[in-house]
RNA sequence: GGAGGGCUAGUGAAGUGGCUAAACACGGCAGACUGUAAAUCUGCUCCUUCGGGUUCGGUGGUUCGAAUCCAUCGCCCUCCA
């Protein structure tokens, strides 16, 4: 093991660069010091150091949320280190209790085989296939016998399972915890213990977990890994975390506009946060924007517009990236129809003699779930057909091709008979 | 094993026989305002062929009438052992 004092002045430097990558964003880093250690030994020997993120594969849309951690592990990959990317297919059937107010659902293998494979495809938008390694953790975890698991829980306490924050309001609030959800903190501990990883992510509800897997790592006779711990990113509500349940989260795997659109909607204190950790904008570049905000010189619609562009990019590519701004521009800025509106088919059947109800035509088109709704879009002038404004709720309208029918200020659907 | 408490619309939570499709809050949707937003203000928020229909964990009862009473089943929690 090479120590910091033992390397040469360019070596300190690298050391140094990585550092200011590493730093960039994070909570937590525990202990800092194993890290430079472990650093300078990488640096000195050329061995690039394992990076491990435990995946539960329960919920396969990733959302940017997610991808705080994961731009964090594409960032270790640049510096050169080597990701350890563990599927939870055996955790998975447990379901991690952490952040849950209740108890998850187990999963069947079949649902955990085929969210894992949905989470690849999206994971690798981001990471680098040619530095991950991909593992199954039911390889070490499903052969173990009742007596090494209790070898393995006998390490831990009870009082010390309770210590964690979300068990700890669970029990005095009166949720139930099952008993098994205590193995899971003890699995991901281990799954660090049989990969032999050197820094583990994950967010900051993730400490307990990730602390455990220094401690097992202990008992194992093991070098202990390093935690880092990312911030947990507030959805689009500017203040709730981002979580699907929630609503709040910009998924990535979603069309370009809903990328664009959602982007836009987020309060503006939460931009940088979001360039920080979310995109692959370079520190460089990230100061000078924090400076442009600052003075005045970067107005932060345009900083906003960037960073909706930034994401569509980042997940579509180049070219869905400007499509989706000129669409912006064109329907909220100008507040004038897009140039790309999907067709609803009405065919002729439901119409009578050319003619249709307006609500009828609403529920059809899907622009509105129900009669009720759309009595109320109506009634609150929300409805127009080609730019122009229905009140009528009892309107029965003639309907020609190409017609353009608006809900709101984002819903629009043309029109074609058939 | 014993005792007690709970389950109401997307969520939290009132409601203990008719005045309750069910207060209120949050969320959501729409309108106004703006730099798209956020904040703020206003309205709406079970479904409907607009006659009505279906809701308060499930089922079965009592009653002219039940979210409200009874029985039973299920799920959850607390305390005691």
């Amino acid at each position: 093991m090479v120590k910091w004092d033992q390397l040469s002045e360019n070596q300190k430097a690298e050391v140094e660069r990585q550092l200011g990558v590493i730093r960039r964003g994070v909570v937590e880093i525990v202990p800092e010091e194993e890290l430079v250690e472990k650093l300078s030994n990488s640096v000195a020997t050329g061995t690039p150091l394992k990076i491990k993120l435990g995946l539960d594969p329960s919920a396969p849309d990733i959302h940017v949320g997610h991808t705080v951690v994961l731009h964090k592990l594409r960032q270790f990959q640049t510096l050169g280190h080597q990701v350890q990317l563990i599927i939870g297919d055996f955790t998975g059937r447990i379901g991690d209790p952490t952040g849950k107010s209740e108890t998850r659902k187990q999963l069947t293998e079949e649902d955990v085989k085929r969210n894992a494979e949905t989470y690849q495809k999206q994971i690798y938008k981001i990471l680098d296939p040619e530095k991950t390694k991909l593992y199954y953790n039911s390889e070490w975890l499903a052969p173990m016998t009742f007596a090494d698991v209790v070898t393995l829980s006998a390490k831990l306490t009870v009082a010390r399972m309770l210590e964690r924050d979300d068990f700890t309001k669970r029990y005095s609030s009166g949720q139930p915890i099952s008993i098994h959800e205590f193995f899971y903190p003890l699995m991901q501990g281990y799954d660090s213990v049989a990969l032999e990883t050197d820094v583990e992510l994950g967010g900051t509800d993730q400490k307990f977990n990730l602390l455990m897997g220094r401690t097992l790592q202990k008992e194992y006779g093991k070098s202990q890994q390093v935690a880092i711990m990312t911030p947990i990113i507030e959805g689009l509500d500017g203040v709730n975390k981002m979580s699907k349940s929630l609503g709040n989260y910009i998924g990535i795997d979603e069309e370009p506009g809903e990328i664009y659109g959602k982007s836009m909607s987020i309060p503006d204190e939460l931009m940088v946060k979001y360039y920080e950790l979310a995109t692959d904008m370079s520190n460089e570049e990230l100061a000078a924007l924090k400076a442009g905000l600052a003075d005045g010189t970067v107005h932060p619609r345009d900083a906003k517009m960037r960073l909706a562009a930034t994401f569509v990019r980042m997940y579509h590519g180049e070219e869905a990236a400007e499509a989706a701004q000129q669409n912006f521009i064109t329907v909220f800025q100008q507040r004038a129809l897009p140039t790309d509106i999907e067709e609803a088919v009405i065919p002729a059947s439901e119409l009578d003699n050319g003619q249709i109800k307006l609500v009828k035509l609403l529920t059809f088109t899907g622009l509105q779930t129900s009669v009720s709704e759309a009595k109320r879009s109506v009634q609150q002038g929300a409805v127009r057909i080609n730019e122009e404004k229905l009140s009528d709720v009892d309107a029965v309208i003639t309907l020609q091709d190409g017609d353009v029918v608006q809900v709101g200020k984002r819903k629009f659907i043309k029109v074609k008979l058939g």
